[in-house]
Formats: C-alpha cells, sequence, structure tokens
DNA sequence: TTGAAAGCGTTACCAG
DNA sequence: CTGGTAACGCTTTCAA
C-alpha cells in the first residue's frame, strides 16, 4: 500500500510538499507539483484516511442507528442518509438495533468508540439511554422520526404524530367506526408509544375508549409493515378489509399505493427526513456543539381502500 | 475525550500498563490491574478505535455496496451483513450504487481509502469495474447474489439462476404459456442479465423465444419488487393477474406470501447468504488472502398464485 | 511486572 | 515555496 512517504521519495520531494498539493490550500511551484502529481498518479496513491482521520480528529463519518433495515421506511430514511452523507464526504457506518437496549448500548459504544462525528436514530426502545450516552460524549445526534424524548442538545425531525393519529379517527369516525384499535410493533418503540397516546386521545375527545383488536371494526397500525401484516392476517382469518374491518398505517411506504394493498395511512417524506437529519447534523459538526434544534413536520392523511364503513 | 495517557496518569502508571490490561495479552500484577480499572471507570475512557486502526493496519470494518437498499432483498441481505460482522467486531459501511458506474467508481474509492478490510458486494452494474479495482488493492470481495464475472480472486455466495429460470418456464408452460417475456430493471444489473440468459436458454429449449411484455401471457420479473410494480401495472391497466396475464418474481421477499399478493417466485436466502458472505470475506481477512472461492446454491421455486392456466 | 521509545500515515507549524 | 519536525492515540518490542 502506497504512502506519502514513498510517493514523496518518488517525486524527489519531501512529503510535506506532497502533503501540501493533496490539500492544495498552500501554493506549490507548478514544477513541482506536477512532479507530484505524475508520481501519484504512477504509484496509485489513495490517502489513508485513518490516518487523516487521526490527525484532523474527526472521523468524517456518521452512524445511522436503525431499529430495522426490513422496514421499508426504515430503508428509505437509510437511503436518504447515506446519500446526503456520501455528498458531503462523509461515509456511513450503519447500525441495527432492533430496539433491543443491550444492542443499543452495544451499538452505540461501538460507534462512539468509531468516533463518528454524528449519528441519526431512525428509531429507540422506549427509556433508550443511547442518545444521552451519545451526547454526553459530545457526539451530535438527531432523531428522525420518533418518540417522546426532551434532551435539549438533540435535534429532531419530528413528526406531529397526536395531529395525525386525530386525523386518522377523524376519518374513521365519520366512516361510522366507534370500535378502534392500536397496534404496535412487537419490540417496544418510541414512536410506536406516541402514536398510542395520539390514538387514545383522539379517542377521549369522542368519548371513546380503545377495545380488542378482536372487537374493533376500524385498527390503527404503528406503521404499514405492520398493517400490511394485519390485512393479512385478518383475510386469512376469513374477513376482509375494509368490508368488515378497516386497517390504517403510517408512512406510505411504497408498497402502500400498490392496487392490491392501497393502504389509508400517514405520508411521512423519507426521503426529506434522511435528507435533512443530515443536514442538522453535520451543521453541528461544523459548529463543533450539539444540534439543539426541532422541527415538527406535519404529514397528510392519505385516503385510500383499506378504509370504508363501518360494518353494521 | 480521555485518552490512554490520561488514564495511565490518573492511574500513575506508564501508558504501557494500561494497554496492557486493556489487551488481556501481558500478565500485569492484580493490583496494578485493579488501579487501573478503576481509572478506566472513574474517567470514562473509550479506546479510539482509529488510532488502534492505524498502528494495527486492520480497521475491523467492512463495507457493503448494494444498488438499492429500497429493495427489501438487498435490505434483508444488508440485515445480514451488519449482524454478522458485529458479531465479529466488525462495524459496516454501507454504500448505494444505484448500479451507476460513476457511482461505483467513487464508492470503491471511498470505501478503499477508509481501508476496510472487505467488501461484500450486493449487485453490480454490468461490466463493473469496481471488483477488480478492490481486488487489485488488495481488498477481498465476495459478492452474494450475482451475475457473471470470473476473477479468480473473487468470492461468490452464488445463485444457479439457469436452473431457477428452468424450472420457472416448466412450471408456466406445463400451466399452457407460450407467449413468454422477461423483465428487468431500469438499471443494468448483472445479476438481471443472467436471469435473462436463463430465461432464453429455458425457452430456447423449447423452440419458442421471447415475446413483448403485451404479447406475453406469462411475465418474469428479475426480482419480486420488479414483478410487485407489474401486477400494480397489469391490474391498473384493466386485466388481471392471473387470470390475464401470470407473473413471477424472484427472491421470494417477505411481502410475496402477503395473502393479497401470493406472488409465484423463487427463494432466495437473504439472511443465509449475508451471513455467508461475511464468513468467506472475514475467513480471507484472516487469512491474509482474496477468497477465492465460489460456491452456488440452487433455488427452490415457490408456487403460490401469481401464475395460473394459460388464456386461451 | 513495568515502562521508554519507536512508529502507524497524516497534517500543520515554522524555519530556511 | 519547500522541508523538518512534532503531534494525533494507540500497540509493541525491548530493557530494566
Amino acid at each position: 500500500m502506497t504512502t506519502l512517504v514513498e510517493v514523496a521519495r518518488h517525486a524527489g520531494v519531501s512529503k510535506s510538499t506532497v502533503s501540501n498539493v493533496i490539500q492544495g490550500r498552500v501554493t506549490v511551484a507548478e514544477t513541482t507539483r506536477r512532479k507530484v502529481e505524475l508520481a501519484i498518479r504512477e504509484t496509485g496513491y489513495r490517502p489513508n484516511a485513518i490516518a487523516r482521520s487521526l490527525r484532523a480528529r474527526t472521523s468524517h463519518s456518521i452512524g445511522m442507528i436503525v431499529p430495522d433495515l426490513n422496514n421499508p421506511f426504515h430503508a428509505a430514511l437509510s437511503v436518504a442518509v447515506e446519500r446526503a452523507a456520501k455528498q458531503h464526504g462523509y461515509a456511513t457506518l450503519i447500525a441495527h438495533t432492533d430496539c433491543a437496549p443491550d444492542i443499543e448500548t452495544e451499538v452505540s459504544r461501538a460507534l462512539f468508540e468509531r468516533r463518528v462525528d454524528a449519528v441519526v436514530i431512525a428509531g429507540l426502545s422506549t427509556g433508550s439511554a443511547m442518545p444521552t450516552s451519545l451526547l454526553d460524549n459530545g457526539i451530535p445526534v438527531v432523531l428522525a422520526s420518533f418518540g417522546g424524548l426532551s434532551d435539549g442538545r438533540l435535534g429532531f425531525v419530528d413528526l406531529d404524530d397526536a395531529a395525525a393519529m386525530e386525523a386518522v379517527v377523524e376519518h374513521l369516525f365519520g366512516l361510522g367506526h366507534r370500535s378502534f384499535a392500536f397496534v404496535s410493533q412487537s419490540y417496544a418503540e418510541q414512536s410506536g408509544e406516541r402514536r398510542r397516546q395520539g390514538f387514545e386521545q383522539a379517542l377521549a375527545r369522542r368519548a371513546l375508549s380503545a377495545v380488542s383488536r378482536e372487537e374493533a371494526t376500524a385498527i390503527m397500525a404503528h406503521n404499514d409493515l405492520l398493517a400490511l401484516g394485519l390485512i393479512d392476517e385478518i383475510e386469512r382469518g376469513g374477513r376482509t378489509v375494509p368490508f368488515d374491518v378497516s386497517v390504517t398505517g403510517h408512512d406510505d411506504i411504497p408498497l402502500a399505493a400498490h392496487s392490491r394493498i392501497r393502504l389509508t395511512t400517514v405520508r411521512s417524506d423519507a426521503q426529506f427526513m434522511g435528507q435533512r437529519a443530515v443536514e442538522l447534523a453535520l451543521r453541528a459538526v461544523q459548529a463543533g456543539g450539539h444540534v439543539a434544534h426541532r422541527e415538527i413536520h406535519t404529514n397528510p392523511l392519505v385516503i385510500r381502500h383499506s378504509t370504508g364503513a363501518a360494518p353494521r
């Protein structure tokens, strides 16, 4: 593996000079520059980012923490994050947690040891210690699409889940439904909890309260993936959606619009959120501080055909 | 950020000693060990993996190159890769390419500069220079689920696409179909090409040749995501699957089994493939060489309800 | 059993 | 404009 020194030797100059032409920050004589550039090409030299990081005390990498990439919404978010990061010259270290606290601990330790410059988190176990631990180590973190935390140092690209759930309940209520249930992830994710709260408040506002999944004529899922699973389960059980029971999701993953699915859901723009999260994170890195910024986006209800009039 | 030296000062020993207790490779007196461990805890010290990497000349990270994480199969593969890597103490750097040659170049450069110890590739543009370029730089690479390359240094966790396509065609032929079409990705991916070849051979064996999408009564998609899109398009156009046209996919993503979809497809075990790819890659890293190993898995046809008797 | 020192590949500060 | 030198934080001989 060729190093700077070898290039220098090859060009008959000092390593400082080679470094200078690479950085392009210092003026170097046209002729020497040419010699050096030639040497670089001839040796096929590629800078060692690790050495550079050590010296510069910045890894030019960010961590992406995601409960489960198999969830298309998380995948879309990750795609956006990686793209944006790459655009800024940052690499993306990805890590799953399954929303399991012990994996979260392990993962945030690993990312910290690798000195990621920032991390964006797509989902958290409820009561997770991860953000604080990262923050305390001086790493800016931004939460994309998440639940109820309140550390002032955090960055948020947040969703107005309460408003969304209100809109969903209103839609269903207008369709005549009076028996509602909410279903969330098998693992405990913060955003799931917050949506559930929004759901319950919307119900309370109408003097209703949640019933069991079996009794409900309308079931709201924490996300689209769950909603898809629900439809599958319901229809395998012999009932049909939306005639016997209405189902809604959350996220508007691409498949939700499929003609065989047509899921009523709340749209979130993963593309935008991921990009925005990186923007906030890198801005904080540059400023040498934390993000300390919250923005809340309110997402539209997308009405399709998984919801219909309440059966009577 | 606390460093080794600070821990050493804190404990009143030399940094070598601290390093020794951390590595645990050298015997160190019980009492000093205790002092050091205390100091580590008190200072909240976390080793700097970057410094460690520079010294050890190994980054303990692998690169995962993926055309598009929005494809559930790629996502599943990535999940498996990340999990396996994590288990071995390796971090995963993820990078998308969209199968665009210029992005591939950029991405492999970035991974090389970051000195990833190995890379696993989920998909490649046809005629991609990426594998060779990586290989030439001494980085072991393994291709998971891919097309027709033949560098002896490569590792392959490969699929028998020809056999798979033969099985699909046989199934459809038995159902009475005589007009077949194949559809692949908008971008040029190697594995797509190979499946198309398998498809055409299977046709030739029956003295048939491919027809246009519009004329076909059976359409084979390069992967499930495409097949889903196809079903959507066909049914929005007023025809129905499988009554007017049969559709098959490839991969068996979780949604393929959904009661609303029931896609006939070829199953690949992303979980297994990802894990195996990492295994091969890390084994090569340890041995200090290339993978130079090819294994071919033959995948079963899963018959569901997107295929039916040919219309007459 | 412990510590001093060299060095991994860079960058940055200063002299020359 | 160029080059020597000292870090960056760690591991690893090698002596003591």
